[in-house]
DNA sequence: CCGGATCCGAATCGATACTG
DNA sequence: CAGTATCGATTCGGATCCGG
């Protein structure tokens, strides 16, 4: 199965031979978030065949991208080898850069865990919250919640639901079991463009486009400054 | 002609499904050296079939990355947008990471002006650059000429063969006509492992992967220096 | 339930030929 | 020069099935 070649000795050409057939990308992006089984992949990329899932995974194991792990209990794990996690600044880049042509979602389109994980990660400036005081936001979207813990210049999130229950706990080194949030959100589709700055924290409530379920509604400013893309993916 | 989505609200998909098509990057990376005529895409992408390089060009349009532009004296060229720019450090970054795993060139590999020019870019680093003298060299790579100007933190590549004829000076705005290099050099595929620091000059020297057609042999150690990916894409 | 493999119609891609 | 048209070869997508 050798890789259908673009003919070319040039370092694009190969990356995109790697990483370029389609769903490559998304399950990369997705075991940026961490290890993750068959299953879990197959549930967060809904719309992959099975088959298409199987074969990539495979050819990203060739490529030295991805690495098959069995785990100690029973099952196993996909998870990045370190050569892939290089993608990481790549991808987050990549998702910067298509947040900016991002419409309405589509009637079929999903938020899932990792997505909007990685979307938040795209979406968060270090240098503007080194300057601010930790955080720890709980965000809802759709029937994804996440906990975003933000320390200095480091975001840490945590996915709470849907209920992905832990795969190895060893793994988790590191992550906090957060305690209460500071506030909870609760956003919709249009959260975007309270990212993009198109409007800003207290229009968003206006309009309905987020609300704070509990918590200190003061917060919504600190998020806004905290996870912003603006023109050109600054 | 609706891209064929992936049903994710996410920056990361939105971004695949519109340059992570077939040939779609590839032809961004060549306008990235400048604006290009269809023939100059079709040629520098040997093996791209003419139907999906113009099926791509409309995407791309349609996605806002590339536009469409008549010459005043005749032909047209396309070229990317500002939107379409902003994949430039993008385009770099998976250059540097794809470069660490190639091998040697197959049979069919071509070396063409814009993927080397690209390569240069990928692999220049300005931090080291700029503690340097200007530097200009010409590298000749298979059939390939290209002359690298260095300036402090600044790299311009101008392509001599094989002869583009510029396709509207006006664009060329900047660039120099460089005079004499202070060293050419002609190198094979093999270069790949200086750039990597897998050969030393020297060493590379003795192994016939490049020579010194004339010049300035010390401008070798130069060059290595300037142009140089290292483990992890640093 | 987990981790796929298999089968088959639909869509895309690749190669070549052809045209304004 | 700048593409369209055509058509066989591949790949993708959707569904089903299977061994543990």
């Amino acid at each position: 199965m050798a890789a259908r070649s673009y003919g070319q000795y040039c370092g694009v050409t190969t990356a995109v031979e790697q990483v370029g057939e389609r769903w490559a990308l998304l399950i990369i992006r997705d075991l940026l978030v961490g290890p993750r089984r068959y299953t879990d992949l197959k549930q967060g990329l809904a719309k992959v065949p099975t088959n298409i899932l199987s074969t990539r995974l495979k050819e990203l194991q060739e490529s030295g991208v991805v690495r098959r792990v069995p785990l100690k209990n029973c099952g196993l794990v996909y998870e990045l080898t370190d050569y892939g996690r290089q993608l990481e600044p790549i991808v987050l880049a990549l998702g910067r850069w298509g947040f900016q042509q991002m419409g309405d979602p589509g009637p079929d389109d999903a938020v899932t865990a990792d997505s909007l994980t990685v979307a938040l990660h795209t979406a968060f400036r270090p240098e503007v919250a080194a300057g601010l005081e930790p955080a720890h936001y709980e965000l809802h979207v759709a029937d994804v919640v996440l906990r975003a813990v933000v320390d200095g210049a480091a975001l840490q999130v945590v996915q709470v639901a849907p209920a992905g229950r832990p795969v190895d706990p060893a793994r988790r080194v590191g992550v906090p079991v957060p305690g209460a949030a500071d506030v909870v959100i609760a956003a919709g589709p249009g959260i975007r463009r309270v990212v993009s700055g198109e409007l800003t924290p207290d229009e968003a409530v206006a309009q309905d486009v987020w609300r704070v379920v509990s918590g200190d509604a003061g917060m919504l400013d600190r998020f806004a400054a905290t996870f912003h893309i603006g023109p050109g993916g600054s």
